[in-house]
DNA sequence: GTCTATAAAGAGATAGAC
DNA sequence: GTCTATCTCTTTATAGAC
C-alpha cells in the first residue's frame, strides 16, 4: 500500500512526456548543462517543436518541480492519515517519503538540487511548498517526542534535518536495478533513525515486523 | 584538535584564489551555469586574464575536486591514526568528516555533485579516490561491527551508505552563521547514527562526554 | 503539431599589445 | 600578469511554411 509507482506511460500527455524526459536530462547533466536540442533529440523532435508545448526552458524546471512536490505531498497525506501511534506514523512517513522520491527520481532530485535555476517567483513558490512539507515531517517528529517515542535532548528541527539528510542523499547513488530496493532502504533508514546503529540497542535485532 | 580551518587567506596563490572563487560560483550556480566572465568579474579581472593561470574551465573543476578530496583524506588519516576503540574511531571519523567538509564547503559540495561535468579521465581519477575514501569509512564500520559495537543485521556497506547520506546532505542547508556549528552537527550525527533517535535507548541521554 | 531557417545573444578560448 | 579585440561555436527562442 506504500507503492506509488509512476502512472502508466500510455496515459502521459505530450507535455508530460517532455517534462519526464527533461527531468531525466536535467538530473543527468544539470539544468544549465542540458540544451533544448538535447531534449528535442531525446524525444525525436526538432527543438523548435518543443516551443509548441512550453514557452521557455525555465517552465520545464518549474513544472517538473511542482509535479514532484505534489506527488510527495499526496503520499505523505496518505501515510499520516491513518490511526497509528506517533512513532508508527513517523515510520510510515519515512517509508512513503523514500519510496515516492525514488519512484520519481529524476524529478525529485532535480527539484531538490536545481532550485537555484528558477526565477525568483518560481523559487519562492517551490520553497514555500518545501517548507510546508518540512513542517509536516517536523511536526510528526515533535508528536513522537511528546508521546515519549523519540528522545528530547535534540530539537525536533535538528532531528528533522538529520532524518531528511539520511533520506535525501539516496538520490545520488540509488539504482532501481541495484542491490537494494526502495522498500528495503525505506525500512533500513526508519530502523536506523529510530533505533540507531549500536549493537547495544537490541543485539540480534528481531526487527519491527515489516 | 578536530578543527581543520581554511589556511590563512594571505597565503593563497593567485591560482588558489581562482579555484576558491570558482568553487563558490560553481556551488551557487552549478558548473555549467557559471561563466568564465562571471568568474573573472568576481576576481576583478577580464576573462582573458584567467587563461594565464589555467588552460580550460574543466581544469578548475578537476583541481578543486582534488583539493577537497586531499583535505578530507588527510583529516580521516589523522582521525583514524590514534589508539582508540573501533566504535570511538568511528565517532572520530564522523566528526572529522563533517567538520572538514563544512569548513571547505563550496569545494566539497562541488566535488560531490558536479562529477558529471568532468572529462572521462578526470572523472575516473576522482571516482577512484572517492571509492578509496568510502572504503576507509566502510572498514571503520566493519571493525566496529566485529568488535561488537555496531549491529550486524545490516551490512557494513548499507551502514556506510546510510551514514554518508546523513553527513553529506548537510552541505545543502548548512550556514556558518546559522543555528548549528559544524562541531555541534558532527556530534549530533555521531550520536544519532550510533544511538538512534528512540527515547528508549537512554531516556534522559547523559551523552558520551563530548 | 512538426518542420526549416534564422535571428540575437552569449559562451569558451586565443592573439598579441602593454 | 592583465589588458583589448576578436574568432568560432552554441545557445535560447521566434517566424512562418506545411
Amino acid at each position: 500500500m506504500l507503492s506509488q509507482d509512476t502512472p502508466a506511460p500510455e496515459v502521459l500527455s505530450r507535455r508530460d512526456e517532455i517534462l519526464a524526459t527533461a527531468a531525466d536530462l536535467f538530473w543527468a547533466n544539470g539544468y544549465a548543462g542540458t540544451t533544448m536540442s538535447q531534449l528535442a533529440s531525446s524525444m525525436n523532435l526538432r527543438k523548435a517543436s518543443l516551443y509548441h508545448h512550453i514557452d521557455k526552458k525555465e517552465t520545464l524546471l518549474y513544472e517538473l518541480s511542482l509535479d514532484s512536490l505534489q506527488r510527495i505531498e499526496a503520499a505523505a497525506e496518505v501515510a499520516l492519515g491513518g490511526e497509528a501511534e506517533p512513532l508508527e506514523k513517523l515510520r510510515l512517513l519515512i517509508e512513503a517519503h523514500v519510496v515516492t522520491a525514488l519512484s520519481d527520481r529524476s524529478k525529485h532530485a532535480t527539484m531538490l538540487t536545481e532550485m537555484r535555476a528558477l526565477t525568483t517567483e518560481q523559487r519562492e513558490e517551490i520553497l514555500r511548498r518545501r517548507d510546508a512539507y518540512d513542517s509536516l515531517v517536523e511536526n510528526t517528529i515533535s508528536d513522537a517526542q511528546q508521546s515519549g517515542g523519540l528522545r528530547t535532548d535534540l530539537s525536533a528541527r535538528l532531528l528533522r534535518l538529520a532524518l531528511l539528510n539520511m533520506l535525501n542523499w539516496t538520490i545520488f547513488w540509488f539504482r532501481p536495478d541495484g542491490s537494494f530496493s526502495a522498500e528495503e532502504l525505506a525500512r533500513t533508514f526508519a530502523s536506523l533513525f529510530i533505533d540507531g546503529g549500536s549493537a547495544a540497542n537490541g543485539a540480534g535485532r528481531p526487527g519491527q515486523s515489516t
